[in-house]
DNA sequence: TCTTAAATATGATTTTTATCATAAAATATC
DNA sequence: GATATTTTATGATAAAAATCATATTTAAGA
């Protein structure tokens, strides 16, 4: 469904958002190991994130990645569109262009009523909400 | 959410059974570019659903593709199984492993429940369903 | 101002997926 | 049985995604 490189973003947002903040930044290393990505690979990818304002960094002794108040509530669908690129989630689920109501291929009908629910739910959901059902135990942070 | 791969499979299957039958089979140009698909990627692809029994094919002269009655009787899932493997499906959103209600990810809550409903649909829905929905008017096959 | 610790920019490598190409095997028909 | 037409087996190439590597820039602190 997502790219690793979705889910991994995902997961790193949701990490800074439970463990890090404007005073307690967190260095690539501290991410990467929790969160079980490669280090390399996930700095790539938290530079993406950062160059599109979807997290925050600063460089240098005493620097790292952290989130803003209003990082807070970046909502899922947004870390997804930054780094797989908007079609993704939108395509035709049998021909390589945008899915089309109008024109509706033979399995839209079977999909389209959920796959629009989950959008939806993708794009009301922000790291704020994720981050307090973590704290709650309602869901985990998988490895 | 699916590759292109299943993408064509499906395409390639539907097409059959609209415009095939053991009496009237359908070489790989035929069914190719109709689709709208290479015809040597389409024809990897006929070979891999032939041998996984999906459809039938029989070579020579007057040889092809087609569906037998059973086979008409295939659903969507286990086209996208035959090609894509079961994973890709059932894999967690965030991490790299299958899916788990016992230990969901800060994500499976939002999602679970449509997929779930999307996964059994797919698994309901065979290429006789389809091809009527199509005969109908209801839906296309796209390009 | 020098050193050091960090992100950033950039690009190389590897793996996977998509695509292309072709010789070999099978079968109908003459 | 020879020929032509088809799938099948196999593998080569191209493109995209994932991963690794490193030199450069920035900023804190001594
Ligand atoms: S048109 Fe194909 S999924 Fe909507
Ligand atoms: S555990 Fe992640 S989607 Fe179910």
């Amino acid at each position: 469904m997502f790219s690793n490189t979705a889910k991994y973003a995902i997961k790193a947002c949701l990490f800074l958002a439970v463990n890090s903040s404007e005073v307690n930044k967190l260095v690539i290393k501290d991410i990467a190991e929790p969160i079980n990505v490669p280090s390399a690979y996930i700095a790539k990818i938290l530079q993406a994130l950062s160059k599109k304002d979807i997290i925050s960094s600063t460089r240098g002794p005493k620097g790292g990645f952290y989130l803003t108040k209003n990082q807070f509530q970046t909502n899922v669908m947004q870390i997804i569109e930054a780094v797989d690129g908007e079609e993704r989630l939108n395509s035709c689920l049998l021909s390589l262009e945008k899915c089309n109501s109008d024109n509706p291929c033979s399995l839209h009908h079977l999909v389209y009523e959920e796959k629009h629910k989950i959008n939806e739910r993708l794009k009301r959901t922000t790291l704020e909400d994720l981050r307090q059902h973590i704290m709650r135990g309602e869901s985990i942070l998988p490895l």
